[in-house]
DNA sequence: GTCTATAGGGGGATAGAC
DNA sequence: GTCTATCCCCCTATAGAC
């Protein structure tokens, strides 16, 4: 706690952020939080806005350098041959797992970015974007090598619905409680369990895609408002 | 465009809620893109909250009575043998994704939906939970007994991985275009990948679940920022 | 760097005429 | 049921003293 005015107001904003969105936390109680005056944070960031994207910067940019780091490993040890789908996996999910697991920051931050892949504002999205394009670009490159039968397109998919889950084991956290006494705290585990399940969707046998109308729903009732459609 | 001006809220609430997020969406916006007088909304709901609460029960009551519906229909025909996991997974998410196909306003609400789950808000969790209870209840027993050789907290974060697969499938366009380009408009064909890939993930080979620390990476950089955590 | 004070705008809610 | 007008609150941002 004991840091300069600066490190306290990020640390207060990630918390705050996670807890009650990034619209609803006010400069008021980041600085209420962080010990410091209302003024301070105009006066080291410029603009609420200019935080925000200084909050997910710092930790993002770290986490995607791994990312790509890890597969950097990966490929030079394969020496150009396609690499094992687990392996990959294992690199980009298991750096924001551990990530999460790390410190209480991390986790915090994990829980915030879960959450904001989702983010409706316009000005997250076009920074996040920013941040992922290297990334994603190289993974990519490296599924589609790893797995030449399964079409691109049907791959995209499987790692957006593996995102899903990733957003969901880190940030969920009340939506699962809804579902029953689980025991969330130790992170290895959660890494075994989230890697088993992300290489069964990945490895699962392909569906053959017809285009036509979706089925309809044996309806017991009407859909609700549809005047409103 | 031409019905009642309560209607026409729910319809621009629904919309907004989706575009700019619950709390930055005014109720001037709504009242303006509903060619509603901004005391409307406080005349015919009482107040912006029980507004958002009726957006989201007047939806979700519907769906989550579909979901129990389709269930009775299963274990009716079954006559007390375990379902096929398959056929739960169908049912309990297909009806979700056939919602989101159904109508404009199916898909917004399920874009919605799917974001609300991860929700800061605590009074939208409460109702949330709510309207979830029975439904939760009864897939997780329809599921246990279908599984039986899966330990059943294995098999809530499978489930809980399995809502984040639907969440993004169904909400996370923004995420997904980052992935690249991609057909979006075949809710058939949407369906019918989640599937494959969420019943790959349910059955996946069980992981060994052993308690011990997370395994640290091979850290080429610092950790960021860690005097703040 | 840190503070107080305040400007300037926009929020939700409501009273009361029609 | 619908409107206008308005209350009162809290927001972000900044000016200027220390």
């Amino acid at each position: 706690m004991e840091t300069d005015t600066r490190s306290r107001i990020l640390a207060a904003a990630e918390d705050l952020f996670v807890q009650h969105g990034l619209d609803a936390t006010t400069l008021r109680m980041i600085t209420t939080a962080a010990h410091a005056n209302l003024a301070a944070v105009n006066y080291h960031f410029g603009s609420k806005e200019a935080l925000i994207e200084t909050v997910f910067r710092r930790r993002l940019t770290w986490l995607n350098d791994q990312r790509i780091a890890a597969l950097d490993a990966l490929e030079a040890e394969a020496k150009g041959a396609p690499l094992k789908p687990r392996q990959i996996v294992e690199s980009y999910f298991g750096v924001a797992i551990r990530l999460a697991a790390s410190s209480p920051g991390g986790r915090t931050f994990m829980r915030l970015l879960g959450r904001t892949y989702t983010e409706p504002s316009e000005f997250v999205r076009s920074f996040l974007a920013e941040e992922y394009a290297e990334v994603i670009a190289r993974y990519k490159a490296a599924f589609f090598k790893a797995l030449p039968d399964v079409p691109q397109e049907e791959f995209l998919w499987r790692f957006h619905f593996m995102m899903g889950a990733l957003s969901y084991a880190v940030s969920g956290v009340d939506a699962l409680r809804l579902l029953g006494p689980v025991d969330e705290s130790d992170p290895e585990a959660l890494y075994t369990r989230l890697m088993s399940f992300l290489i069964g969707g990945l490895r699962a046998p392909l569906p053959e895609i017809q285009s036509q109308a979706v089925r309809k729903p044996r309806a017991k009732r009407a859909t609700p408002d549809r005047a409103s459609d």
